[in-house]
DNA sequence: CAATATTAAGTAAACGTTTACTTTAATATA
DNA sequence: TATATTAAAGTAAACGTTTACTTAATATTG
């Protein structure tokens, strides 16, 4: 109603409404504690001016005071910044779900270096949540002010907790499908693992290449080398060397596979099965559709906020680090097959699942994804 | 140096330094006003010892006194929340860039619907930008408390600033552009005004339509139905109704058609035009390369920012919002050429240029984009 | 009706900074 | 030597909440 300009306060309220501060903050805060009441008639005043000054708390007053914030932020790989492609779409959105159904606010910041090398928020949070990856002067930071946080997808720092994707097991798993199916000369197209450093990189091509050798399968040329130029990979692993499958390290280098294989009369799955790491939301829409590892990334999200929270609740010298692994899963689409010598014979799509001697029910289901 | 579990503050390193916490405060801040001094050994030793401790200034204690963040946040249209393809990732980095320049940090969070209808942060900030949308709640509410805030590409209350894209004089370009290569037969594709509210959709679709009259040509059926199915739309524009340009409401219909024509054995763009609006990164490495109607994404994005803060020194009374509009300019690529009454004869890429009519340097002049 | 319990609040300190104002000691000037 | 100036700080209030503690009025009980 009245026409002041400045923000609305506790103490202007309290003045309109002929009562204390104090009453005004536990009315809108549903606080009767230390046996607080009040007349039903104030309380209605109180919540009705309230909402006509259209007040909001000042929360840097009520983090002064109670010394939290109620607040989570996100850092590392999401989506504020220049990241093309989100894998960590899902995964965000299932863990800020929890978060808010729990009176958490959350929130995000692009990485000030201006200010700070931190990626920490300028305000005060009561944990954070890193996607992946990020400085590790951050690393540093939250460490030293004990803030509690928890990594997915990547690595912590002593005190932080994880929620990691087990690529070792689910390497295992791809090659086990693609010899059931029959294939004996499986390549890898992906980064090698020198060339960067995300945990992934190394498990799933090392992986390869001890599951190879454990099986007494040769090795096919390209997997020592970064994947640069389709052609170049497919001219030397299927042209050349006879591939009848490749597993690729994610869902972009398969793409670029799947759409340039035609260019080189190359027919997938006819002439050579394709799957990867990374079930995105193209993978099912494309032609023909991606034989995918996916990992549960609903649950990844979920798991990494009940955690944050957990480690909030606790005082600060009993917290102690949770170190979780997930299991991935295998999602069968058309893009693999069993090998054919008959270069061109197309195969019926179902005969995939029923010489794969896999359950695909039994593979998506991801009620317990938790290693245990 | 010493275990202290909890965060560091001013007063602690004032007394480590066996200072006043005014002295560390003024110290840190670098505020030498009122003429303040310290010897050089204190200053050394302050700034120091807050390095050590992994000082960090609780923001809430500052905004409290200080009564501004120096935060500006970003709502609507950006990555945070579910949009599948983000159009303003350049507009956010130029704007969050010039912001960061200016000493503000930028914060966004997903919009809470358990705490409150709002999308506004829980948190004080000092401007809000929108890209493209929010809540008209939010809106009333910024207006309220006279928030100051600027509209990219939408709509804003009666004090909110704006800087949007003139797609009238756009689309009036691209019609021109199609006409000066010859094409007579002229079909849309896109959402009718209808079906949802930006206003681009009815300004793209309702330009179309009285350029067409202005210039005596006939409309194409499909402009009035919104764009489903890409087979549809080619049957009866292309085959039917024999249009020899397609101008697409965005990207995203253009790549639909561009992927599915060969499907109905139309070539692009031998038997019809194609183009744009919005130059995302695709619309380039695509074959044919699509041309397009760009926005001035960069500039857009400053612009904001830089209404924005000056709104912010203004005092309340003395700020009046901006209303910028801005050009976009053609950007000719391969996927439009003059119309060919022999289908399938392919035509030289160059041909496009030389007989447009128009000089592509010029027309990528973003240099002033702002209309007077 | 007096003592006690309950209802309905009010009071004031605290959170961590910033900053206008004040103080002290040393040095410069008259 | 007395006074003025300056360097180098210190003091305390203020920002808007929350909350432990206190108080006054009313209701209940014996």
């Amino acid at each position: 109603m009245t026409k002041k300009n400045s923000v609305p306060t506790v103490r202007e309220i309290a003045s309109h409404c002929g009562v204390s501060n104090a009453t005004v903050s536990r009315v809108l805060n549903g606080n009767y504690s230390n046996g607080f009441s009040v007349r039903e008639e104030v309380r209605q005043l109180i919540t009705q001016i309230a909402d006509e000054l259209g007040y909001r708390p000042n929360l840097a007053a009520k983090n002064l005071v109670q010394r939290k914030t109620k607040i989570i932020g996100i850092l590392g790989y999401n989506m504020v910044f220049g990241w093309p492609s989100n894998i960590y779409q899902v995964t965000t959105e299932a863990a800020v779900r929890y978060l808010q159904d729990h009176e958490y606010d959350i929130c995000s910041t692009a990485p000030n270096f201006l200010r700070d090398d931190t990626e920490l928020p300028p305000w005060r949070v009561d944990g954070i949540i890193v996607l992946q990856e990020c400085s590790s002067r951050t690393i540093e930071q939250m460490e030293k002010i004990r803030l509690p946080y928890v990594v997915i997808n990547g690595l912590a720092g002593a005190m932080g907790s994880t929620v990691v994707l087990d690529d070792i097991e689910a390497t295992g798993h791809a090659i086990e499908y693609l010899l059931n199916l029959g294939h004996r000369r499986i390549a890898y197209a992906g980064p090698t693992p020198e060339h960067r450093k995300h945990m992934s990189i190394r498990d799933r091509h090392d992986t390869y290449l001890s599951e190879l050798k454990k099986h007494g399968l040769p090795r096919i040329s390209g997997h020592d080398k970064i994947f640069l130029s389709t052609q170049d990979f497919l001219e030397t692993a299927v042209l050349e060397e006879h591939a009848t499958a490749i597993l690729a390290y994610d869902h972009i280098i398969a793409m670029k596979i799947l759409h340039d294989a035609p260019a080189s009369n190359i027919q997938i799955p006819e002439q050579v099965s394709l799957m990867c790491f990374n079930d995105e939301y193209l993978c099912d829409i494309v032609k023909p559709g991606l034989t995918t590892i996916g990992a549960p990334s609903r649950d990844m999200g979920k798991l990494a906020a009940e955690i944050l929270l957990t480690q909030i609740k606790l005082p600060a010298e009993e917290r102690c680090r949770q170190q979780i692994e997930l299991h991935q899963h295998l999602i069968i689409r058309s893009s693999t097959a069993k090998p054919f010598r008959t270069s061109g014979s197309s195969v019926p799509n179902d005969l995939n699942r029923r010489f794969s001697g896999y359950d695909e029910d039994v593979l998506l289901d991801t009620s317990k994804n938790i290693k245990s």
